[in-house]
DNA sequence: CAATAACAAATAACGATTATCTATTTATAA
DNA sequence: TTATAAATAGATAATCGTTATTTGTTATTG
């Protein structure tokens, strides 16, 4: 998580303005790793930021990914995500409850040079995403089960 | 590709009735390998079928997919983009002229075994996307910088 | 201090996808 | 084959995430 003096030299140096909303959006974003949606972080910073608006989150949301300092994600809902760490890493979805967290520790160098190789394209960016069940919904539902037994 | 009665006892295995228009999908999708979008399917089988509607194309792709026919890719365009090619495989997206390929030759099952590893998930899917410039658009931009350097 | 440019907020617009409703078609068994 | 019940296709409208537009405000520069 960068501090707000170097995000605002980021930000200056793409020719962008530096306002206490933008600031505030990179920082509501950098401070979770839960990977929110524009709407969940306007639900975050309304009651600090009274009259800001959902177009304003977009707004700042992509130019923060225009300059590097978050990338979007899209794990097949109905909308976007976002994530202020923008080094090359998994993400993991939980079919049950919906969570998206990283995956740290995988190497995936190795990947886009055969993915070039076999493809011929040149290959500047990937996305990996796994799907499964998150470990606090796989104990549920070995709960729901036991209970299930016990009515039989 | 499935042939259509394949296909029709895939359908009916899973309680869905066969019908011209669902057959036309799968082989509309399955004949080609360009991961096309449902509007682009619908323009496809317009012609064929004058009196289809996009919500039904959109209604067969979500069967499709249930019943394992198909799978959803999304590389982050506003809409979602089908393949009837269901085996685990990843995807590359040109950044330049928006066409997806398959990504064939790269062994994957070892990541999502590791995966679940690094983060306690039960990992049931997974989708890689490589980013990049084909290799059409590659020599298009060689054509290009040719051209400028003769202005010059 | 004035002039200019960029901005935030509000609103409307847009477009992909889904829900609803009705007439039609399919599957099934007599 | 044909009758019947259930499921479907198509038309339409609705929904919702995202983007464009407009307008008044703020910051910057000379």
């Amino acid at each position: 998580m960068l501090q707000a003096k170097e995000v605002t030299q980021i930000l200056r140096a793409h020719g962008y303005k530096v306002t206490p909303q933008r600031l505030a959006v990179y920082h509501a974003l950098a401070r979770t790793t839960a990977h929110p949606q524009a709407e969940t972080l306007y639900a975050e910073l309304l009651p600090l930021y009274p009259t800001m608006s959902l177009a304003t989150v977009y707004k700042t949301l992509g130019i923060l990914c225009e300059v590097g300092l978050a990338q979007e994600l899209n794990v097949g809902e109905d909308a976007y995500r976002y994530d202020a760490n923008t080094a090359l890493h998994p993400h993991i979805c939980c079919r049950v409850c919906g969570r998206v967290d990283d995956v740290s520790g995988l190497s995936l160098t190795g990947l886009q040079r055969e993915a070039a190789s076999c493809t011929g394209y040149e290959v500047t960016e990937q996305q990996v995403y796994f799907y499964g069940v998150c470990p606090a919904c796989r104990e549920q539902e070995l709960r729901d089960e036991a209970g299930q037994r016990k009515v039989h």
